[in-house]
RNA sequence: GGGGGGAUUCCAGAGCGGCCAAAUGGGGCAGACUGUAAAUCUGUUGGUUUUCACCUUCGGAGGUUCGAAUCCUCCUCCCCCCA
């Protein structure tokens, strides 16, 4: 059984421990909880640290713990600085909670006998049922103001309100470490869960529950936070210019999600590869050494986009997505294309721009010019269509076009229905309707 | 209140009344190179156009001139200095 603490340790996924929390974890089985918002129907890559956190907690044989903040999603954590969240119905919720935990099986065990098995509850079960008169009596007596305005996240709130900028905070929003201080306690009293994990923004609210334990109950209870996670280039972790990457494959195709960590840079790969895989510190160590012999073949980020797109999507999918990256990134020529069946045509060109022109217009075939810039909104101007092909950037079917003049006609269409269209490294896709 | 300087194409910043669609740098976009990276180098960067050429653009409105981003008048907005 491996030890929790010094293996997020190692794989740097610790940033903050309550004192105890070692000896807790070596002397007993314990249970630990993570909050996660079901605010989508789907998770993002940005919940995979946390889950990580419950999968290395689940293989050194303790019992994880997913906590849906049904309840808490609805008031909006203030330490996200994030707005005031929007009432979900019960209906979705209930929806939402059912793909998660869908997606939740694919890293955590949740259905074999093992005593360790993981569990998915919902504060909003035993939220939802709390007067508000209960709740200032039973739980808001035990835990002062003061101790909640010396929360960093309550101060920095209020301090900003000072010099003018943000809008204060709500009563609503000053509440929240209350109720997820109680989600704790409850936890604790039903599932003798002893333990939170969290982001290190999720500290203040933690030791909120922690104290509750202590004073309500006069229990112990502890804390393990993980850093935040950031990329190397400073952006934000599990964003791209078009958004979340989803785990759900409706929302981010199998595609884009191993693209997601295809592209991920060498510093960040390294790191990554640690916190999303369950190698062991000895096959990690080999797998850096060896990118670092060769970096150019990307050992680190073929092997984590491996790793995670066949967890998530299966391996059909994961080959599938490698086949697509090949396609456009490698030496797809106008015969692989031609190969391909309008199923995989469409799942490999699904992101990438598309646009329509009706068939009747190729009978006498179009001009590229036009094409590009009239017939479509692909270019601005004829003159830049011009200056793109004259510079030898324009690509249809995977085939250098640098004719100014030319036309295109029925035959260039793949499948009669498509033309790929490569402007610089941009894809977009023309298809052809029937008129 | 007095005096002075400025507003230029995405940004910064040049620009003798004709040779200015407007130097140069940055950014953008392409090409080469490469690891679907970084750096570097090359080309390109208002519109129509094969070329010629034409059209729209230099804070706004007028005017002088064969001709104005460049001269004059008024207006708007910025900045600096002295009180």
């Amino acid at each position: 059984m491996t030890n929790f603490i010094q293996e997020l340790t190692w794989r740097g996924m610790l940033h903050n421990v309550m004192p105890g929390t070692e000896d807790q974890l070596n002397q007993e089985l314990t249970t630990a909880y993570l909050g996660i918002d079901p605010t989508a129907d789907s998770l993002h890559i940005g919940h995979l640290v946390g889950i990580m956190m419950l999968k290395h907690l689940q293989n050194a044989g303790h019992k994880p713990v997913a906590l849906l903040g049904g309840a808490t999603g609805m008031i909006g954590d203030p330490s996200g600085k994030s707005q005031e969240r929007n009432l979900l119905s019960e209906q979705e919720l209930r929806y939402n909670q059912e793909a998660i935990r869908k997606q939740l099986s694919k890293f955590l065990d949740f259905d074999s006998d093992a005593p360790n098995k993981a569990i998915l509850v919902n504060n909003y079960d035993w939220m939802s049922t709390f007067s508000f008169l209960d709740f200032i009596r039973d739980i808001g007596k035990h835990i002062t103001v003061n101790y909640m305005m010396a929360k960093d996240s309550v101060k920095k709130r209020i301090a900003s309100e000072e010099e003018g900028g943000a809008e204060g905070m709500s009563f609503t929003e000053f509440t929240y470490q209350l109720v997820q201080g109680y989600d704790f306690l409850h936890l604790y009293k039903t599932h003798g869960c002893k333990l939170q994990l969290g982001g290190s923004d999720q500290w203040g609210n933690i030791t909120t529950g922690t104290e509750m334990i202590r004073r309500m109950e006069g229990g112990k209870a502890y804390a393990v936070t993980c850093p935040l996670l950031t990329k190397s280039d400073g952006g934000k972790f599990g964003k791209t210019e078009k958004g979340n990457i989803w785990l759900d494959a409706e929302k981010t195709s199998p595609y884009t999600f191993y693209q997601f960590w295809i592209n991920a840079d060498d510093k960040d790969a390294e790191r990554f590869i640690k916190i999303f895989t369950t190698f062991t510190h000895e096959h990690i160590a080999e797998l850096i050494a060896k990118h670092a012999e060769a970096p150019h073949f990307r050992l680190l980020q073929k092997t984590l986009a491996q790793e995670l797109t066949t967890l998530v999507h299966g391996e059909e999918r994961f080959n599938f997505a490698i086949e697509a990256s090949q396609i456009l990134f490698g030496k797809g020529t106008k015969e692989t294309l031609e190969k391909l069946s309008d199923a995989d045509f469409n799942a490999i060109f699904a992101d990438v721009p598309q646009y329509q022109v009706e068939k009747s217009k190729f009978d006498a075939g179009v001009p590229v010019l036009d094409l590009l810039a009239v017939e479509t909104d692909m270019l601005k101007s004829k003159a830049e269509a011009r200056r793109l092909v004259q510079g030898n950037g324009l690509s249809i079917n995977q085939e250098k076009y640098s004719n100014v003049e030319g036309l295109i006609t029925k035959d260039q269409l793949l499948n009669g229905k498509y033309l790929l269209i490569k402007n610089g490294k941009k894809y977009s896709v023309i298809t052809i309707l029937e008129s």
